[in-house]
DNA sequence: GCCAACGTTGGC
DNA sequence: GCCAACGTTGGC
């Protein structure tokens, strides 16, 4: 199994809202940078990831399951651009903050440390058990 | 609200 | 095909 990230602007899609949605989840859709769609296309199903709240919270929140791999994105207008279904698995005890990830040693390599602007990133193995120990899992 | 980082666009 | 201009993202 491999891990991600996926970020959003919880004012316009939140955690709360993932949720809201179930286990039939929510379209990832809306993606229009091609390093973003192809990390969503090595994704399969049954991938883990980390629901991250940017712009305010700047922390991650939750864990999410991929639950359907990458297919046409319905909201663009050029097939080109895919994206992939997700779904809330469950929240964080203890939301990991931008500011602790940075903090940490054993994260200094991650995307969102070094990366903030890519919307969807690869996470890894340990990167995820470092972040899950800090989230208190 | 500002601005740095980065991706995209379009003129040449 | 280069690169300057522009738009967007997201941390601060």
């Amino acid at each position: 199994m491999a891990f991600w990230l996926f970020k959003s602007e919880p004012d316009v899609f939140g955690w709360d809202d993932l949720v809201a949605r179930g286990d039939a989840g929510e379209e990832w859709d809306g993606v229009r940078n091609y390093q973003a769609r192809n990390v969503m296309r090595a994704m399969k199903r049954g991938d883990r990831g980390l629901f991250y709240h940017s712009n305010i919270g700047k922390e991650a929140v939750g864990i999410v399951e991929v639950i359907a791999e990458a297919h046409p994105d319905s909201t663009a207008d050029d097939p080109k651009w895919e994206c992939v279904n997700i779904r809330a698995v469950k929240p964080l005890p203890r939301p990991v903050s931008l500011d602790r990830a940075k903090a940490e040693p054993a994260l200094q390599n991650m995307v969102l440390v070094n990366n903030s602007r890519l919307s969807v990133q690869p996470v890894s193995e340990a990167e995820w058990a470092a972040i899950m120990a800090m989230a208190g899992l």
